[in-house]
DNA sequence: TCCTTCATGTAACCTGTTACATGATTCC
DNA sequence: GGAATCATGTAACAGGTTACATGAAGGA
C-alpha cells in the first residue's frame, strides 16, 4: 500500500478529538492538519465510506441532514499506530518550489530577482499566519511539533529566497 | 492547466543541457532535478509524445535502436519562461512528514522519541549526500541554487526532529 | 554467446482536482 | 421568504505508480 495518508489524517484526527462526521472532519482538516496535508471533501467522503467498508472505522446512525458520525476502531487504531511507528518515509520529492530554484539560471538576473524578492514576501506573509497561530496555541496542543516544523520550514524559505536575491544581484553588479 | 512542472522540468533540462532524448533525459532526471522534482521514465516518454504533438519541442531523426532527440521550440521556450516568471506557487501542501509530525502526540513518549532520533539520522544521511555534491560542483554550476536549497532543508528537518526529541525526552523525565 | 546498457513504450491502477448536484435546517 | 450553513455525494479528468513488454547494440 502506497498513499495511506488521507486515511491515517482521518484516522488521527478521529482519535484525537473524538468522533465526528466527513463534514466536521473537512473542517478539521481546513483549520489544523491543513497545512502538513490537504483534503476536500469531494476526497474525503468516498475515503471515509471505505475506510468504513474495511473495518477501520463504524458509522452511526444518522443523524439530521442526513449526518453520519465516524468511529475508529481497534483495528484501525492498529493501523495507525503500525503505520505511525514502521513506515519509512521517503517517498519522491516533487516540490515546486525546488524545481523553480532549479529552472531559475534560466532567467535574467534581473527577471530572477524580482521573482525571488516577490516568493520571500509570499513566503513572509504564510510565516506570518503560522506565528499567529503559534502564539494563539501558547506553543502547546495537539498540532504544535507540526506547526513548529512548518514555521522553520517558512523561515527557511523566506531567508533562501533573500539571500539568493542578494547573491544575483551581487553577482549581477559586482 | 494546473500540474504543468513536469513539462517545464523537461523544457528545462532540454534548454540548459541541450536536445536529448527521453532515455537522456530520464539519466539527468536522476542525476540533477532529483532531488526537486522526480520523474520516471513511464512518465517522460508519454509527455514528450504529447508535447510534440503540441509544438512545444520538435523530435528529430530516429537514430540507433530507435533512439528520438527532442530539441525545444520558440513556443516551448516562450512557455517555460512565461511559466517561470509568472506563475504564482501556491498548490495545498501535501507533506507525509508533516503529517507524521502532527500525528506525533498519538503516540508514547518513548516512540515518539525513537522515531525522531531515526528520522534525524535518516535526514543526516541525505543531506551528507547532498554536502557532498555540493562539494564536487564547488557552488556552482546549474543546478546551485536548487541543491542550496534542498541542503538547507535536510538541515532543518534534522535539527527540528533532534531539538523536538529532546524536548519530549526532557518533558517526560522532568 | 551472454550480459549489460541503451531505448522505447503501454496498461491497470490509485490519488487528487474541479465541477456538478442535491437537499435539510437554521437564522434573520 | 430568503440566505447562510450544514451535510452528503458523484463524475470526468489529470497526474503519478507499478508492472509488464519488447528489442537493438555493444562489450566480455
Amino acid at each position: 500500500m502506497r498513499g495511506m495518508s488521507l486515511r491515517m489524517a482521518l484516522l488521527g484526527l478521529l482519535t484525537a478529538s473524538g468522533p465526528a462526521s466527513g463534514y466536521d472532519l473537512t473542517k478539521r482538516f481546513e483549520s489544523s492538519v491543513n497545512h502538513a496535508w490537504h483534503a476536500g471533501h469531494s476526497q474525503i467522503y468516498p475515503e471515509l465510506a471505505k475506510m468504513a467498508a474495511e473495518g477501520l472505522v463504524t458509522v452511526g446512525e444518522e443523524g439530521p441532514r442526513g449526518r453520519k458520525t465516524y468511529t475508529v476502531t481497534e483495528e484501525g487504531s492498529r493501523l495507525l499506530h503500525d503505520w505511525l511507528v514502521t513506515k519509512e518515509n521517503f517517498r519522491p520529492v516533487r516540490d515546486e518550489g525546488a524545481l523553480r530554484a532549479f529552472l531559475l539560471p534560466l532567467l535574467e538576473p534581473e527577471e530572477s530577482v524580482a521573482l525571488l524578492r516577490r516568493e520571500a514576501e509570499a513566503y513572509a506573509a504564510r510565516l506570518a499566519g503560522l506565528e499567529a497561530l503559534w502564539q494563539v496555541k501558547q506553543g502547546s496542543g495537539f498540532g504544535t511539533y507540526a506547526l513548529d516544523l512548518g514555521i522553520r520550514q517558512l523561515r527557511m524559505m523566506r531567508d533562501w529566497a533573500g539571500e539568493t536575491a542578494d547573491r544575483i544581484e551581487h553577482a549581477a553588479r559586482g
